[in-house]
DNA sequence: CGGGAATTTGAGCTTTCTCAAGATAGGTGG
DNA sequence: CCACCTATCTTGAGAAAGCTCAAATTCCCG
């Protein structure tokens, strides 16, 4: 255990997410929050699961920023997804044993474990719990759907756009985002594996967003100016990140 | 109920799917395969799921050839997934109710259907049967993140080059190709859609494969002349084919 | 304050795209 | 069985998007 992280700040994203979560009680929240233990804060670069690693149990991040990526053998790079606060590391643990791919750390990230006895007992014993837990795998799921349409069909521009709208979206579901700022701790490197391009292209394409008054960054700050042309710019309907939702659900139309 | 699928040539792949899942006993497969229901053949083009659709059970692809796809306001069209003999159209029907994705066929395709009652039931009172299905969900995510590196790391020949060699591999799994040949009942331009590439380039990449004497193709049979060297060629690996596969199981060194 | 990493910009080049036209093939009605 | 019709495939030519290489600048960390 970790103490108290109920009312624990560093918790605090990864509470808002099991808030989101359909139809969790209280009850569900404690114990889920209960099993953490062995919190660890990883400095960027550093693997937090190798490919081929037999996993022991569940990570949740709960503070910093994290990638899932697959290397070639020549050593090109792609990253499959970003991971914020309050997601999962790897709920695959509950039916395979070994990782296809690796998870980084981008920036100093810190990370709590469920063991993977602890989670198949409470999956057991708490249906709505792995309900919802599956759930989020399929937003994961739609994500990454998103992600290759991304990549095969929308040029640079939109690309860029598309993946600024899913990271303010899904950063700011967890308070770390708001009128239009975000902090991105990650390299013009990494958004380039991330979205097939180069990092010198992603440079350009930040500039070009820039000179249209769409965004501004500083740094590892991003300001997105407009998002609702932005949006546009990219294609970006946020249908995908709440899969399963009340379609009916209103929502802000800001895109 | 279908009659006697066990005994039914055109379960044939779906059986063979069932029985390379992990565990599965005989009295759950023929649980599962008594659940079928409503075979229907939907030609070439025509939607098996429609996104927003609300899912009221769950497919089995008994014979031909689909794939889930989706589209862009302007028309564009990513392919995320091809759909084998033996494949589910939406395990997601489980924990969600409305596809975020459409399904079509690309060849006559039957199908058959499991009730989200009968099929929760089933997963409620066989956890074997319960864990080969999420099993399954997870190659599907696999297959999913490979062709994102595919798209946005590998050059057009090293794409087409991986596709033919995952399309080989899981038509041979099914018993539907074997001896390097293989059909594939898809037009150049939906290769181009599943590869985020044109169809004129798709066209010319295929005639390079050929003059390197990787390949012969004819219409929509494709004889792949040398699976190794083909593998090389797309970078490919099998190994995300068998996540949580022993991965000490011998397998044949063709790659 | 120094040094390595990250960003930025330029220049030339490669891959892939678009447009366009001709060749083929498979399916349909007469 | 043939003729036609539409889809698909194939090839050419020029254009565009994005890449690589290289160098200069800036930023951040210690």
């Amino acid at each position: 255990m970790l103490g108290d992280l109920t009312s624990d700040f560093i918790a605090a994203p990864f509470m808002r997410r099991l808030n989101a979560l359909v139809g969790l009680s209280d009850d569900d929240k404690s114990a889920i929050l209960d099993s953490l233990t062995d919190a660890r804060t990883a400095r960027p670069r550093a693997d937090l699961l190798r490919a081929d690693d037999v996993i022991d149990g569940l990570s949740v991040v709960l503070e910093g920023f994290a990638c899932r990526y697959k290397l070639l053998p020549d050593g090109r790079r792609q990253i499959v997804a970003f991971l914020v606060p309050g997601d999962f590391c790897d709920l695959r643990v509950l039916v395979v044993e070994r990782a296809d791919h690796a998870v980084a750390a981008l920036a100093p990230t810190t990370t709590a474990s469920i063991t993977r006895d602890r989670l198949l007992s409470l999956v057991n014993t708490r249906p709505r719990l792995s309900r919802a837990l599956w759930w989020s795998t399929l937003v994961e799921d739609a994500i990454l759907r998103e992600w290759l349409v991304n990549v095969g069909q929308r040029a640079a521009i939109e690309r860029v756009s598309h993946l600024l709208c899913e990271l303010y979206l899904r950063l700011e579901a967890v308070g770390l985002a708001a009128d239009g700022r975000l902090e991105l701790p990650v390299t013009q490197s990494e958004l380039g594996d991330a979205l097939g391009l180069s990092t010198v292209h992603i440079n350009r394409t930040l500039r070009e967003l820039r000179g249209q008054g769409l965004l501004e960054t500083n740094g590892k700050s991003y300001f997105i100016r407009d998002l609702a042309r932005l949006a546009r710019v990219g294609i970006f309907s946020p249908d995908y990140l709440r899969v399963g939702r009340d379609l009916l659900e209103p929502r802000p139309d800001r895109y």
